[in-house]
DNA sequence: AGCACGCCGACT
DNA sequence: GTCGGCGTGCTC
């Protein structure tokens, strides 16, 4: 291989095009003292921008006279390790999605915008000891008065950071003033607090089944293997993950965890820094840019021993890794709805066979994809069947609706059963899926509704507002005095939410002291956390929520949790609806009786005989997971063929559908008669109109053996091109989730 | 996605 | 007579 003629640099840019550009090296530079991996200026259209380097190459597609020269290297060395460089090429590949955006969303927002991969060591400042300890002095220079009196309150020192924040313009002239005089002293970055671990004997014993778990994954160590840990709630799946970890650490290896939106606690975080002493990246939304860049950098130079973050945490690049985990595999935050629509929990998969490295995938109530996987051998499985400490779990059982007196959502029955636990002072769970107080508001004379125009959808009246909210939109007004239609003012909410539900309690259980948890009452920062602490603490009977209180939160004083209506799930047009139902269903379930006595779960329903229920309710979530995979399989729907979708809307409906057949026509020339794949559409999509835009779709369903990307590829690049394609938002989503 | 180029309405 | 609307074409 001559190398000197390898002058072509394939740069990724971050624009939304299948493909990659070629520049010529500098004069004087050889294109191969540049490594892949590493950032370029380069100019592209009327600007310059920076691109990711991804190759070289001996000649260009383009005549020589239309490369443009890349201007500079920002990097000398590649930001991204092999692995996970090798993770972005295939995620480009498999997720059909342009190479330069794929790249760019692995790398911190500073780092996009050609912000030197360098650690922000902000310095730190404090006073030395021969600084002047008086609060008035030096009497003539006020401002450095002032920065005297705030360093005098930080003994510890203060980053510049928050010198510039406190102190305001100029602070940089007034610290060089103390610096001169000798009362600075530069402080340590970051004092580091190290306690010592917890004793072993400080520790839960694991039972038999975590044993067992552990010594399967620690077996695995120096190689990879992708288990399934299906452990019931509060079974100990975060012990588990723990100790792993620690046989990570001991090996001198980093460990990721990835942990679903509303799983990556400070709780969470505190309990990996309790048990080790070592530096840890949390990647949280709350990280501010610089944090986030010094955390990646922190990942990447190997100091960050654990990486613990929500789906693009995936990303994040490691030097030594030993360990991947994702807890709440099933949980659909773990997909990209917008962009680059991934799955964190597959291409963890991916990356942990690239890395060569155990993963661990955990769940009370695994996707289906991930039981099949298990089922067919991909993935070795392990059980923990039982809760820690002996709790039981709790006792499932239908309630019949049918015919039965009701008091608003809830049956006599249920209140019946509620009332019971109230008065034996036990606190009590209600799970309604849907905000607002109803989805449904009705004029009794003329039948007219209240739709949302941009939508077409009912819009939800929320009392406590006095507003009607459109749920799929950021709609909003206020609830008309009178029919705009007939004019009459008999307007009636028809159907429940959880306000309604909240007020129907109140006024069967007016002693009873009623929370209501759902995002209208989370806005705020922190106020989640405030109204668990309150049911947590027994200053609540009854809590009432949406699927928000459904994950993760450790309730320990549930008797009784009720399933309002589970009917929702049952005839839906999107054929996971089923599985996400048994799903939210078992998840709020777990959060009864984990205290010392058994807890019951009560699940209202109009079809009590309906399968998924009788199953699920009489067998567990495994017999039913096991029985909705033969129905996927006789249906053929994924985990037994792969899906794709391709989506488009627009203003009218027409370019939208006119675009879709297009697409659709280009496919079908692109395949052969033996292809495997079969195209349905365009349809409309289940909500055809959503914030005023008309939105079809045309399906692929392919083989799960299909591994031919490249008539995709050159099909989606055509459709780049396509002038119709320039009327309409089109989006290519592989493994949808959401079919609609 | 940006950005420039290009051809038609309400303003100094 | 110009400023600027967003259609359409291109980016190595």
């Amino acid at each position: 291989m001559s190398v000197g003629s390898r002058r072509i640099l394939r740069v990724a840019l971050p624009v939304p095009l299948r493909q990659t550009f070629d520049y010529l090296a500098p004069a004087g530079v050889d294109a191969t003292q540049w490594p892949p991996g590493i950032r370029l200026r380069v100019p592209f259209g009327a600007r310059t921008r920076i691109g990711l380097l991804l190759d070289w190459g001996k000649d260009s597609a383009l005549p020589a006279e239309r490369l443009r020269t890349a201007l500079a290297a920002l990097d000398r060395i590649s930001l991204l390790p092999p692995p996970l460089f090798r993770l972005l090429e295939w995620s480009s590949r498999y997720y059909h999605h342009p190479v330069g955006e794929v790249f760019f969303a692995a790398l911190p927002v500073l780092l996009r915008n050609g912000h030197p991969a360098q650690i922000l060591q902000a310095r730190r400042w404090r006073l030395a000891a021969d600084a002047p300890t008086a609060p008035g002095k030096p009497e003539r220079a006020p401002r450095q008065r002032t920065l005297l009196q705030i360093l005098r309150e930080h003994p510890d020192g203060l980053d510049e950071e928050r010198l510039a924040s406190e102190m305001g313009r100029g602070w940089r002239q007034v610290l060089h003033a103390l610096i001169d005089k000798g009362w600075m002293r530069e402080a340590p970055i970051r004092p580091e607090r190290r306690e010592a671990p917890p004793a072993d004997g400080a520790l839960p014993a694991p039972n038999a089944a975590q044993r067992h778990a552990l010594k399967r994954i620690r077996e695995a160590f120096g190689g990879h293997r992708t288990f399934l840990l299906e452990g019931v709630t509060g079974s100990g799946k975060t012990e588990v993950y723990l100790r792993a970890t620690e046989t990570a650490l001991d090996a001198g290896r980093q460990v990721l965890i990835l942990l679903p939106e509303i799983g990556l606690t400070p709780q969470i975080v505190a309990r990996f820094q309790e048990r080790f002493p070592v530096r840890i990246a949390a990647f949280h939304s709350r990280l501010g840019k610089g944090e986030r860049l010094r955390a990646w950098l922190e990942a990447r130079a190997g100091d960050a021993r654990i990486v613990l973050g929500t789906r693009s945490a995936v990303w994040t690049p490691l030097r030594r890794p030993g360990l991947i985990v994702v807890d709440e595999e099933h949980d659909r935050s773990y997909k990209q709805q917008d962009g680059f629509r991934y799955s964190a929990r597959d291409v963890a998969v991916v990356r942990a066979r690239l890395e060569r490295v155990p993963l661990v995938l955990g769940s009370a109530t695994p996707s289906l994809e991930s039981l099949h996987n298990a089922l067919e051998g991909r993935y070795r499985s392990l059980s923990l069947p039982e809760r820690v400490e002996g709790a039981a779990l709790p006792a499932m059982r239908t309630l019949d609706l049918r015919a039965r007196p009701m008091h608003g959502a809830i049956s006599v029955a249920l209140a019946d059963a509620v009332r019971a636990q109230l008065e034996r002072g036990r606190q009590v769970l209600l799970y309604l899926n849907r905000r607002g107080y109803a989805p449904v508001l009705l004029c009794h004379e003329c039948g007219w509704q209240a739709r949302c125009p941009r939508c077409d959808k009912n819009m939800t009246y929320h009392r406590q507002a006095g507003l009607l909210r459109c749920h799929h939109c950021d709609r909003q007004q206020p609830r008309p005095a009178r029919c705009p239609d007939c004019g009459a003012a008999r307007c009636v909410e028809l159907g429940h939410g959880c306000e309604r539900l909240e007020a129907t309690l109140a006024r069967l259980f007016p002693d009873a002291r009623i929370v209501r948890i759902d995002s209208d009452r989370t806005r705020r920062k922190g106020s989640m956390e405030a109204l668990l602490e309150q049911v947590k603490s027994g200053g609540a009977d009854i809590l009432v929520g949406t699927q928000m209180i459904a994950k993760g939160h450790h309730l320990e004083g549930i008797a009784l949790v009720g399933v309002v209506d589970a009917d929702c799930g049952l005839y839906s047009l999107d054929f996971r609806a089923g599985e996400r139902m048994a799903q939210q269903i078992v998840q709020v379930g777990g959060r009864a009786g984990r205290g010392a006595y058994r807890g019951e779960v009560l699940i209202q329903t109009h079809h009590p005989d309906h399968p998924l229920l009788t199953v699920l309710a009489g067998q567990g979530y495994g017999a039913f997971a096991r029985a909705t995979l033969q129905e996927r399989r006789d249906t053929g729907l994924p985990p037994y063929t792969r899906l794709a979708l391709l989506q488009a809307e627009a203003p009218k409906s027409l370019p939208a559908q006119r675009f879709l057949r297009q697409a659709r026509e280009r496919l079908s020339a692109w395949l052969t008669e033996r292809s495997d794949l079969e195209i349905v559409g365009p349809v409309a999509a289940t909500m055809p109109r959503r914030a005023g835009r008309y939105r079809a779709q045309v399906f692929l369903k392919m083989q799960r053996s299909a591994r031919r990307y490249g008539p995709i590829d050159a099909w989606l690049r055509e459709l780049e091109a396509l002038p119709s394609a320039r009327q309409v938002r089109w989006s290519f989503e592989v493994d949808p989730l959401e079919t609609s």
